[in-house]
RNA sequence: GGGCAGAUGGCGGAGUGGUCAAUCGCAUCGCGCUGUAGACGCGACGGCUUUAUGCCUACGGGGGUUCGAAUCCCUCUCUGCCCA
């Protein structure tokens, strides 16, 4: 394979959407040689989604990847049941292995929406991790020492405020060293929150006679509402979404974010990018981002059609064109019933809410009596809010 | 091993015997407005019904005191800090 050592290309690796790079001369100069270089970047399979978040990285990894470098994705299969404290300002709950299992079913498919597996390596870390025995790890632990552990800064404020930090935690990064070196990685990437863990895996090498890697972090992306990305607040973007819901997702995004949403989600070029958030509005630019996302996770007719969805029943107050339908075979049925039945509502006391509210319509009439009956037909439209339908139909 | 502090709703965090289904903030949901599910404003936010000064469940688990406990006592579990 030719190594591309194109001067343009190389730039834009070591800056668009890059927080810091350790060396970076070193891995410029690494880059211009010509030589393939091995790429290491690593997930664990926490939760059952990459969001587009972790995509930055995926996608920087790609870029390597596109030049001729040799990649190397690691499914911390092992570490994840460790937990990585480095995102957390509290504890992070160990995972059974039943629950990384079930989390990595789609990864590899999911990985392979972003990089060419053909050409990567694709590596689980407990292939090594589990045999690692007691007096090796205890080897690896003499690399760190408790001052340098608690130098790092969220476990520097958990100590601070009290809170709990167990030592296993500590040996989150040892390990994760030591998937460099077991992979011999002249590259790591990551994202910037895994700055600890990726230098650590510097040192890690040196112990173990290598050459040190050089460590390229990505910015963090924060989710739709500025918060950090993450699943628990309900703010994130999976690759996996749905056309609809991520271009749905994408506009709710806060104004502040379009730029940076663009630059580290998109590949349009930066010049372009200025030139889309001078000449728009907020909502314009928006529409433009979300279809650029959309286009890249399920291509440009899904893009298209995910854009008029969203201009028919958020612009045009209209309907969606696919409802879920629900079966009755009631003539007549209380509001309330009907709507939980339908999955409008959770409980009784949300759906007699709603109603009062003035969020429950039904063919597009408004149903304020929360005690109302409603004679069935069948292909019926009950709404509830300005974008949750049901279908439904007499059987 | 000893001492001290703590465990409250999705989260943070008030509340120290009745007026507590529990102030407030975040998140969520509805309505209005609009540039969109953005921003802003208003409202709701444990469940159930006979919608009521109604019933049930809930303030880490169990037991007790009391007419009455998230609040007091005992005990268990978990956590933090300090001493050894």
């Amino acid at each position: 394979m030719q190594i591309s050592t194109d001067k343009r290309k190389i730039d834009q690796i070591l800056s668009r959407g890059v927080e810091d790079v350790i060396e970076k001369e070193s891995l410029k100069a690494k880059l211009e040689s010509g030589k393939q270089l091995r790429v290491k970047l690593g997930f664990d399979p926490t939760g059952p989604n990459i969001h587009i978040g972790r995509a930055i990285v995926l996608r920087k990894l790609r870029a390597f990847q596109d030049l001729g470098h040799k990649v190397i994705f690691i499914v911390g299969d092992f570490t994840a049941q460790i937990g990585d404290p480095s995102d957390k300002l509290e504890k992070r709950p160990m995972l059974t292995a039943k629950q990384v299992k079930e989390n990595i079913k789609t990864y590899k498919e999911q990985v392979g929406k972003i990089i060419d597996l053909r050409k990567a390596e694709f590596r689980f870390n407990s292939k090594w991790l589990k045999k690692l025995k007691l007096a090796e790890l205890m080897q690896l632990q003499e690399s760190f020492t408790v001052g340098q552990m608690l130098a790092r800064r969220n476990f520097k404020e958990r100590f601070e405020k009290g809170q709990e930090i167990s030592t296993r935690e500590f040996s989150y990064p040892l390990m994760q060293g030591y998937d460099s070196v077991k992979v011999a990685a002249d590259v790591e990437l990551g994202g910037f929150d895994q700055l600890f863990n990726l230098t650590a895996g510097r040192t890690i090498q040196q112990h173990y006679k290598q050459k040190p890697q050089d460590v390229l972090t990505t910015q963090m992306l924060e989710g739709t509402d500025g918060r950090k990305m993450s699943t628990s607040w309900g703010n994130v973007i999976n690759i996996v979404d749905n056309p609809n819901d991520m271009f749905g997702k994408i506009m709710s995004l806060k104004d502040e974010l379009i730029e940076k949403y663009f630059l580290l989600c998109t590949n349009l070029r930066d010049g372009e990018i200025k030139e889309i958030s001078r000449d728009n509005n907020p909502k314009d630019q928006k529409m433009r981002l979300a279809f650029e996302i959309v286009e890249i996770y399920h291509g440009k007719d899904e893009a298209g059609k995910a854009k008029k969805e969203f201009e028919n029943i958020f612009s045009g107050g209209g309907k969606p064109e696919e409802i879920q339908e629900v079966k009755v075979s009631e003539e007549k049925m209380n509001l309330i019933d009907l709507l939980l039945m339908a999955s409008l509502a959770s409980s009784k006391s949300e759906a007699r809410r709603l109603i009062e509210q003035g969020g429950v319509r039904i063919n597009d009439e408004k149903r304020t009596d929360p005690k109302g009956n409603v004679e069935i037909t069948s292909g019926m439209i009950v709404q509830v809010g300005p974008r949750r339908f049901a279908k439904i139909v007499r059987n």
